[in-house]
DNA sequence: GGGGAATTCTAAAACGTTTCAAGAAACAAG
DNA sequence: CTTGTTTCTTGAAACGTTTTAGAATTCCCC
């Protein structure tokens, strides 16, 4: 207090404040009596520096509770320790667990993980993008949106060298390092497992068909069915949004055809959430009157009525795989573009069931009612 | 690469990344002919620029595709426009909600949030908290996590005009901004609605006892049995770590006692859910044989079997209300410290029945089908 | 104790922006 | 054409760090 008066003896109210800001390298100099650039050596451990003058540094620092400006630094050394990452929907519980496995791979390596939500929209996505290499990050690793520009923004050249992971998802025409899934072989499997359950009839609901992922996860199911000479009908193929919604929508739609389908292949787990409900509000038991399998295996999908089968992908898996090819780029790599593709699971659970041998009258008195 | 060449005539691999690096405010001068100055004040706005000139600057910005760097205006203003926000588990599903709701509000205002996750380690959160605070944010909305620092390390001079909220729980010792639930009155509600369906022997499996949420859950339960005069168990009364695994736990030891309570009241979904687990293990009915309510009313309570009845939060209006009182303390705003505290609201849904005990014959027919 | 080598330390420049005092230009009024 | 006023524009300082070249000190060996 006192100190405050001497050092601004005007006193007024704005000036008090100042004894209140953040203490910078100068004021460690000041007290440890030594120049800023051995403070600097000091903090980074970038020179040696002698014994009694590190300890009085250290002293300084921690009496007045020095915090370097992580501002200041990435400034002046133009790179930041951060790595931003982008993702399409913080809702969907699915992303979680892969931003788990990008934070704990970077934590180790003393990066620092700033995500970011893009709410599923492509203009927002922009606006983290530029806004994010703004901040000039270490590095980047995005879980492209639906309509992703991902492509052509990173082309601008204000992104220069910053490394760029593609996760999940293939942003369109995106040629630098990705990890994805095998989405065909997913939903391959799944439908064969319908397949030999005896269902005939099986029906999807796929994600938006301008991404990657969901196109794959429908040419796994036409694989499938075209193997055993079952021809697709198109009424069978919905188009959703990844959604719950549209899940429920969706199988609606489904479920009011005749012949209805045995078997339904949701996109992903939120979509097969959709078709429970929709299942019950028409009073449809599954698995016995309609058979479901999801994509992505939730948390919570042991606990769903019925439990929900489903293809497991190793969301942290994948996460940590996108982290550590991130860190090789950021440490230097010159390796041509990694396309890490990860295996998916069937995790077979209650939702699936041979289809019932007879399905008619009586099950579409059901629908009706 | 012809313009390269003449920019750096010795033309070394170095110098040629040059052409590919971030275009500068100087470059822009150049190009525009006009002072670095200028530029700025077309680029934020802060003082007129007559016509030709600011065209000028304009078609150089966007035929360089300059991007500013955030990090040196950031530096040069001590301030950036990015809100933090830490949180203690993302894979917890009730806290994206809240993002979400913190997230829209920012937004909307040109705040850009970063979303930290402190995994539950009070070290890894308060290792965020420096960091972040390294960064000049425009503010901070913390979820602290259980043992949090959070009061302590806000209190260092480094944090000095950096405002900060708390959400969803209250850090020991916090004097500043909350906006927190009606944590008691919320399992009040959901014991009295055990009571009045009949049950005398109600447990309950509360979060982790030196964070205020679970504490106060604790304390609404209590109050809901002292109020009809039923005395406390102690073995009824079981310390989880509000996830699904120590719900799974606690359980397992609640249905091994004799008497064994004929309800539980979970302290949040999460825990709902390893109870359900737990139930399935023993070979117990819900809710015949044991009611369950749990607490956040997450999505997936809805398809759970049975379906969970759960005290509902508002996180998507918590978080939002956060963030707008933390932009009123952005903008200046000196008013006392604000204690936002919002309702809960009981969802009732599958998981609770009277106690098996005072069931007639017919009703447990009904239950049995 | 002297000379060179090795080590420690410092001064100063640089990073890209904002901001402010003050110069230049345009404009208005006489 | 002055003069005064307003509006544009500029140059330069400043922000807190890192980094480099070189000055200062210490060390070592003769």
């Amino acid at each position: 207090m006192l100190e405050a008066l001497r050092l601004f003896p005007d006193g007024c109210a704005d000036e008090m404040k100042k004894t209140l800001q953040k203490v910078t390298m100068r004021q460690i100099a000041a007290k440890a009596a030594v120049s800023i650039g051995t403070v600097s050596h000091v903090v980074n451990n970038t020179a040696g520096v002698r014994e009694p003058a590190r300890r009085r540094v250290l002293e300084a620092i921690s009496s007045l509770g020095y915090q370097p400006s992580l501002l200041a630094r990435g400034f002046r050394r133009n790179k930041t320790t951060i790595v931003g990452m982008i993702i399409p929907d913080i809702l969907n519980p699915f992303f979680p667990q892969v931003v788990r496995g990008v934070e704990d791979a970077l934590y180790k390596n003393a990066y620092r993980l700033m995500l970011c939500n893009a709410d599923n929209d492509d203009k927002k996505e922009q606006v983290y993008l530029n806004e994010l290499c703004g901040y000039r990050l270490a590095g980047l690793i995005v879980i492209p949106s639906v309509d992703s520009h991902l492509t052509a923004t990173v082309g601008n050249s204000s992104f220069a060298d910053l490394p760029v992971i593609c996760l999940d998802r293939h942003a369109p025409g995106w040629k630098g390092d990705s990890v994805t899934v095998e989405n065909a072989e997913g939903t391959y499997q799944a439908t064969r497992h319908l397949l030999q359950l005896g269902h005939r009839s099986i029906a999807i609901i796929t994600g938006p068909l301008h991404v990657n992922n969901a196109i794959e996860r429908l040419n796994g199911y036409r694989r499938a069915l075209r193997e055993v000479s079952i021809p697709i009908v198109p009424e069978y193929i919905q188009e959703g949004r990844f959604d719950r919604l549209s899940g429920y929508e969706k199988a609606l739609t489904l479920l009011r055809l005749s012949p209805c389908p045995t078997a339904i292949v949701a996109g992903n787990d939120l979509v097969a959430l959709g078709v429970l409900a929709a299942l019950q509000e028409l009073a449809l038991r599954c698995p016995a009157d309609v058979s479901l399998i999801g994509f992505d295996d939730l948390e919570l999908d042991a606990f769903t009525n019925p439990s929900l089968t489903s293809v497991a992908q190793p969301g942290y898996h994948m996460g940590a795989r996108a982290a550590s090819l991130l860190l090789d780029r950021i440490n230097g790599t010159d390796a041509p573009a990694q396309h890490v593709v990860m295996q998916t699971l069937l995790k077979i659970r209650g939702s699936v069931g041979p289809p019932l041998a007879t399905f008619d009258a009586k099950s579409k008195n059901k629908l009706r009612r």
